[in-house]
DNA sequence: GTCTATAGGATGATAGAC
DNA sequence: GTCTATCATCCTATAGAC
């Protein structure tokens, strides 16, 4: 609380002014987070020709989830980084944005189905975890002026869950 | 510190016989994290047979990693969940035991490539640096109790970095 | 809306007895 | 090797003045 107030210029008691808790203060930032990474990739899609393919939708998605923390987002990178850590009161007043969020990537990956641009026979509930955890550990390593770029952070990701890296027998 | 010692029966201060500070016990459970799943992983491809096809390495060693922090690892989830917010010199301290095992994994996917089993083209530095996130990210989602056993999820981990998602054009 | 002052408790760590 | 006792500091939060 200390450090938060000396970032405004103020003191710690004056904090409990403006906000109950300090737990009232990690729910609002933990909710922005999603909010914030929520509207970029809602805001991706919107941008993206209404006939795109499935693959160029999935695509604008995972771009735009990854600068939602890598280049814009504190609060969405704390929100990945600390949720799990948080109370369970302040865990499950973020539980509907979370779901909502989750349910935007349902959508794509059910459309990706129904285009039959996925196979059929894989689960996509795993499938999407898998492919929101490749993105949301790249928090534990990726520099945006690293090696890489965002961008072919992002083709990686789109590469990697739509073709994999196998060598495929030419006979197929 | 309070709370070690109660686990051990003896009171906050005699912790101080043991270590010389918090941050000493720290960089042992990290270092014990990275020790197991390194000998879990190690052990995993030394019980496969010697001409066994890359993709079964592949799937040992991500079987095994999963196996490390889900099954029996308390200190390999720590490790897992707290290395980034450790202090430096801690973390420092921990950078020879990670860099061997990210070692192994460079290892195991230069293989594929040398047997052609993966793409000439692709990056594999970022490749596994994907892959073995996929992995750590299940950390904040998956039970081994739960809807999907380990093994299952072993085997989409492999999948989705194998073969990927996609429907392929069927005239390839 | 911010201040001063402080309550009430937790924290990491130490000194010296046993 | 563990204890008692404690230091010095940190923490979240509150009450009341300005």
């Amino acid at each position: 609380m200390r450090e938060i107030a000396k970032e405004c210029d103020i003191l710690a008691g004056s904090v409990y002014y403006h906000f109950k808790s300090k737990d009232e203060i990690i729910t609002e930032i933990l909710n922005l987070g999603i909010e914030r990474v929520t509207d970029s990739v809602v805001t991706a899609l919107a941008q993206i020709e209404g006939n795109a393919s499935f693959r160029n939708c999935l695509h604008a998605a995972v771009r735009a989830h990854l600068q939602a923390f890598h280049v814009y987002g504190d609060y969405t990178a704390t929100h990945l980084r600390n949720f799990k850590q948080a109370p369970p009161d302040v865990q499950l007043a973020c539980k509907k944005a979370r779901d909502d969020y989750e349910n935007i990537w349902i959508g794509i990956l059910e459309r990706g189905r129904k285009d039959r641009a996925l196979l059929p026979d894989i689960d996509l509930g795993l499938q999407r975890l898998l492919l929101i955890g490749s993105m949301n550990w790249t928090l534990e390593w990726f520099h945006p002026q690293g090696k890489y770029t965002l961008d072919e952070l992002a083709d990686s990701v789109v590469r990697m869950f739509m073709d994999g890296c196998a060598v495929r027998a030419e006979a197929d």
